[in-house]
DNA sequence: GCTTTAGGTTCTAATTTGGAACTAAGGAGG
DNA sequence: CCTCCTTAGTTCCAAATTAGAACCTAAAGC
């Protein structure tokens, strides 16, 4: 199977990645939350070759997760900032950034800590449940079929992780 | 630069996706949560390669999120089962499922709900300041150089996402 | 004019991936 | 005891993708 029928499937995580599963494309996202808006700026920080980075900022456009924006006419200048829905990816990051800070951090500990403006503490983000707001941890989550999937079978719960 | 240098450089998240950030590895991952353990299961649900999967799972292995258990001797089998380490990657995954449910489900809607055991609803996961419990959102987060990069410097929180 | 800046595009060589076939080590059926 | 089946891989080649470097355009500054 070609990389590029993966979006077509029927299931959300594949199609998700079919959009920002890239090698570069996350990365590039997190520049983005970082606030980096320009192509030379993404160039420099990321080591991406430019090709890369403006076939990667093209495709995210195209996906609606940046725009690109004029900020200067003559010679016209563009830039890429984060779409609602490129804002909406944030926990993607936050969650790559928590694992990474736990498992993979270097001499010296995590370059980058992130803070919650509301309390301001520094703060690493956990998984709440939408409906009881309890925080929760794989083992509290089940997966099963959904909608016309579970329609005339018993819905069961599919097996525990790990 | 190669993509095999991006795991040696001092950010958490460029760490991580040396380890997970592979086109195919999340996907791996996606299946492991939803019970997978066999290489023909892995290869069945996916269509990746069998070459591909089985030096996928090594890297994995390698990087300790799964382990390769031997389920069977004569002639000797084995299967692939998260760590804890692995499960840690659970949060990843339900903001990737969160986001493509949201914004790239198809005709019919996601194939997959995600039941919290503790309260019985089908959930959505959101983001919670380990600190003070709140729900946050991107827009409620500030990121800033973190120990020694914030030594000698006043700390200014860098600028907003969007 | 000459150089610099910003945002790209084009070219080639190296690396990675897909696809299909093959191996190994038993087990089942006849 | 011969052949087919299963599981978990490995090997090989062609095709696709990527890295690295050079080049292009258009205006601004000196």
């Amino acid at each position: 199977m070609r990389w590029s029928d993966v979006g077509t499937l029927d299931c959300t995580i594949a199609r998700t990645l079919s959009v920002i599963g890239d090698r570069w494309t996350l990365l590039v996202l997190r520049d983005a939350f970082l606030g980096t808006r320009r192509f030379e700026a993404f160039q420099a920080s990321l080591g991406i070759t430019r090709h890369r980075l403006a076939d990667r900022l093209r495709k995210l456009v195209q996906h609606g997760v940046l725009r690109r924006v004029r900020y200067q006419d003559a010679p016209a200048r563009f830039e890429y900032r984060l779409t609602e829905k490129g804002i909406d990816l944030y926990g993607v990051i936050a969650m790559l950034a928590g694992w990474g800070d736990k498992h993979m951090a270097g001499r010296g500990g995590p370059p980058v800590e992130r803070v919650h403006r509301g309390c301001g503490h520094v703060a690493t983000l956990q998984l709440a449940c939408d409906r009881c707001g309890d925080t929760v941890t794989a083992r509290d989550m089940t997966a099963r079929p959904a909608g016309r999937l579970r329609t005339g079978r018993r819905a069961r719960a599919a097996e525990e992780p790990a």
